[in-house]
DNA sequence: ATGCCGTGGAAACCACGA
């Protein structure tokens, strides 16, 4: 079965282009980041008209997540990352597909750093190392993939010394990126090709993806109990390039049934 | 070093993104 993450930037403006992808590619499950829509906005009847089930939390203008499931629907179990009541951001949605637990998350990107953006951007990697600790004590197979606005290491970045100051890049950031690998996460598409520059996003300017100046900030961490049944993965990298594109590419991996 | 582009919402500009 296969796994997908896409940061639309704008599910409304992106939905051509989005169902377009669905038919082509046909994942099993699909986790969707900054829909930017209120949950009433979200385009559920083309969705599901498109062969997917889907569970979403919207917000206005911002942010926004959702988990697409066909053949079977998505049980949600939560809609918020824990740890802070007060965090009203759409960030974190959780759901059983079948026997798979998949949390769909889009991180704060955390800019500038220094300043409250940052430090809310690392709270937030604390929660979630929090959560994920919590998912792996029960041994189930669980995928949290989704825009971790993290660049793991200097390999996911085409320019690594001009972002050495950048919220996405800075040490503490990527140190907390390797703490979850430390809990037992698998980092899927590094896992399936260990050596070569992989990108899932380009800028919209400077020419950025003519000129393939990309980085690797969408994830698709796996548990140990998936690591046996990982068969492929990779970046839907041409849909970067249609007219009205996000900045995001499709990122997916391939599981064993 | 940089939001140069794109989206959304409010209001003919601004916030936000990475």
């Amino acid at each position: 079965m296969r796994i997908a993450t896409f940061n639309v930037n704008g599910i409304r403006t992106r939905l051509p282009i989005l169902l377009r992808w669905l038919d082509e590619t046909r994942p099993d499950i699909v986790c969707l980041q900054e829909l930017k829509a209120q949950q009433e906005d979200f385009p559920a009847l083309a969705i599901r008209a498109a062969g997917y089930h889907a569970i979403w939390h919207g917000q206005k203008s911002f942010n926004g997540v959702a988990i697409l499931a066909r053949g079977g629907e998505p049980v949600e179990r939560r809609r918020a990352l824990p740890g802070d009541p007060a965090d009203a951001h759409s960030r974190y949605i959780e759901a059983a597909v079948g026997p798979l637990l998949v949390g769909c998350l889009y991180l704060p990107n955390g800019n500038p750093a220094p300043g409250p953006k940052f430090d809310y951007k690392m709270r937030w990697l604390e929660r979630l190392a929090a959560h994920a600790q919590e998912l792996l004590a029960g041994g189930d197979p669980i995928v949290l993939a989704g825009d971790f606005n993290v660049i793991p290491s200097e390999i996911d970045v085409y320019k690594p010394e001009a972002w050495v100051n950048d919220a996405l890049f800075r040490p503490e950031v990527r140190a907390a990126f390797a703490e979850l690998l430390r809990q037992g996460w698998t980092d899927a598409l590094r896992q399936t090709y260990p050596n070569q520059r992989i990108y899932t996003f380009w800028d919209y300017f400077r020419n950025h993806y003519q000129r393939d100046a990309g980085l690797r900030i969408d994830h698709l961490l796996i548990s140990p109990a998936l690591c046996a049944r990982l068969t492929g993965a990779g970046v839907d990298r041409a849909v970067r390039g249609l007219e009205k594109a996000s900045d995001h590419a499709p990122t997916w991996i391939e599981l064993a049934d």
